[in-house]
RNA sequence: GGCGGCAUAGCCAAGUGGUAAGGCAGAGGUUUGCAAAACCUUUAUCCCCCAGUUCGAAUCUGGGUGCCGCCUCCA
């Protein structure tokens, strides 16, 4: 089965093929560090984790790169605000980001490259466009020159002459030759503070795009397989990385890009205005678990615009719980007697979920076929058809998609005086004291506890 | 003005020519001491509207309506 992705530059399906073979080179574009990352940000970090352990289930060995962008307009303004050093300013909010990382089981990329540590090789990045003939100085400010760079446009697909005719272009900007030049690199002002650098450029310190093309050169060369980001980052961000990278090597710099639409909250865009941004921590507060959020940010497709209710959450919360319990379930089941089904039940579950990821990362798909699954094996189990040995093929192909979906609940402990509790039940239970039983498991249940009896004994879980 | 996306049940959503996956929510039933979990049945004569192509269209073509995004530092 060819693995196919959408690629943003060709707006086609393309097969996708390595530079090398079984190797990926990935850039993700990651966060602007200068608050607390929202749930519009995980969207596409979300993605870019389905796409990297997909990657990897196929078998490909993935080397992935995310940026930390901790030098810009706003970390140097915030950071100015509440009177700490940049980097220490900036330090917090990257904590935070890698905690929500692993809360949201979103797996660590290769490298965390900060902007901050590449200063040496982004001045080499401006000094070979300037050799080029495609950067130019103004008064220490260094701009990439747009009109030399024939291609520029071409991903976001945007004709240059339109974007002169554009109305939010300011009519400051009189230093530039052009006003769509953007910058490389900005001589430092008052405002600055003590946040630049001394350079062969001069005093001063980085321009936006600059650190992608020079980092992500530096950890993946030059000409790489895939890059992705959020749409919004297509222009001018992206279009700006290409024109600076194969303005300086000469080369094609990526063979895939990939963007994933836009988290939307009650059907009205994402903002500080609408005071609709949540972050992790506000959902964690709301007694929503990391993972019912990853659940919702995973199961629509990346090229769809999600939109976030909290009515959307509940139910990803119910649908992970079917999911879990059928995995717990399945693990006690002790195994009856095989009716022959369920190998053929587990096929089409590992086929579907195959094709439909190949298939440009369709996962509303592959999780149908997931859903099958459980149905059919439950109904198996339910009558008793599964024998020990399908039981355990199907745990593990559970364990399989587990790789790619990561859903499965961590194994929960309870302390010493539940357990007490629960004896307790059984006890009254056995002596059919259902009133005493009854109550017992109401407390539990008022604990976040909840049983369930089953042939195989009492079960416990944590509510979610 | 330019470029692009989307419209499928109460909600989310797959399906890109062959007669509507899956999840959530709802209803009825089985099971259970009662629950929970699970299973079974049920919930779109139809996929925004109109016209066309075709033996056949949610899927293709044309027109219309509605919603959304981008057009220089927002994932």
């Amino acid at each position: 089965m060819a693995l196919v992705f959408r690629n943003s530059f060709t707006r086609t399906k393309e097969e996708f093929k390595p530079i090398e073979a079984g190797k990926v080179g990935l850039y993700t574009c990651g966060p602007t560090v200068y608050n607390y990352a929202t749930i519009g940000n995980f969207r596409t970090y979300m993605f870019e984790d389905l796409l990297r352990r997909y990657l990897k289930y196929k078998g490909y060995k993935v080397t992935q790169v995310m940026n930390l962008t901790d030098i810009d307009d706003k970390t140097i303004r915030d950071s100015q605000a509440a009177g700490i050093p940049l980097k220490e300013y900036t330090a917090k909010f990257i904590d935070t980001f890698y905690a929500d990382l692993d809360a949201l089981r979103i797996e660590r990329a290769e490298h965390y490259p900060a902007a901050t540590d590449h200063i040496p090789e982004m001045v080499e990045l401006v000094k070979k466009l300037l050799g080029r003939g495609l950067a130019y100085e103004v008064d220490g400010d260094y701009y990439f020159k747009i009109s030399e760079f024939e291609d520029y446009g071409k991903l976001a697909h945007l004709d240059i002459d339109g974007l002169k005719a554009g109305a939010r272009i300011s009519s400051d900007e009189y230093e530039k030759e052009s006003v769509s030049d953007f910058a490389l690199w900005k001589a430092w002002d008052e405002a600055d503070g003590d946040v630049y650098w001394e350079t062969e450029l001069g005093k001063g310190r980085p321009g936006w795009h600059i650190e992608c093309s020079a980092m992500s050169m530096k950890y993946l060369g030059e000409h790489f397989d895939m890059h992705t980001g959020g749409v919004d980052n297509m222009f001018p961000h992206h279009e700006n990385e290409i024109a600076q990278s194969e303005g300086a090597t000469g080369k094609k710099f990526v063979n895939y890009w990939m963007h994933s639409e836009h988290l939307i909250v009650e059907g009205r865009k994402m903002s500080k205005s609408l005071g609709n941004q949540y972050t992790l921590e506000d959902l964690l507060k709301k007694g929503y678990a990391p993972d019912v959020l990853r659940h919702l940010l995973l199961t629509t497709h990346y090229r769809q615009q999600l939109n976030f209710t909290f009515r959307g959450l509940d139910g990803a919360r119910s649908a992970l719980e079917r999911y879990n319990d059928f995995l717990s379930n399945l693990a006690d089941y002790p195994g009856g007697t095989s009716s022959g089904e369920a190998d053929a039940v587990v096929e089409k579950m590992l086929t579907g979920f195959e094709s439909n990821l190949d298939d440009d990362l369709n996962i509303s798909g592959a999780l149908g076929c997931v859903f099958d699954l459980i149905r059919d094996i439950n109904r198996l189990r339910a009558e008793n058809k599964l024998s020990a040995e399908e039981r355990d093929r199907a745990l593990a192909a559970m364990d399989r998609i587990e790789m790619v979906l990561a859903f499965r609940k961590k194994a929960g402990v309870i302390d010493a005086d539940i357990e007490k509790m629960i004896t307790q039940r059984t006890d009254a239970r056995k002596s059919k004291d259902f009133a005493l039983a009854d109550k017992i498991r109401d407390d539990l249940l008022a604990m976040g506890i909840v049983l369930e009896d089953t042939p195989q004994g009492v079960k416990w879980k944590k509510k979610v």
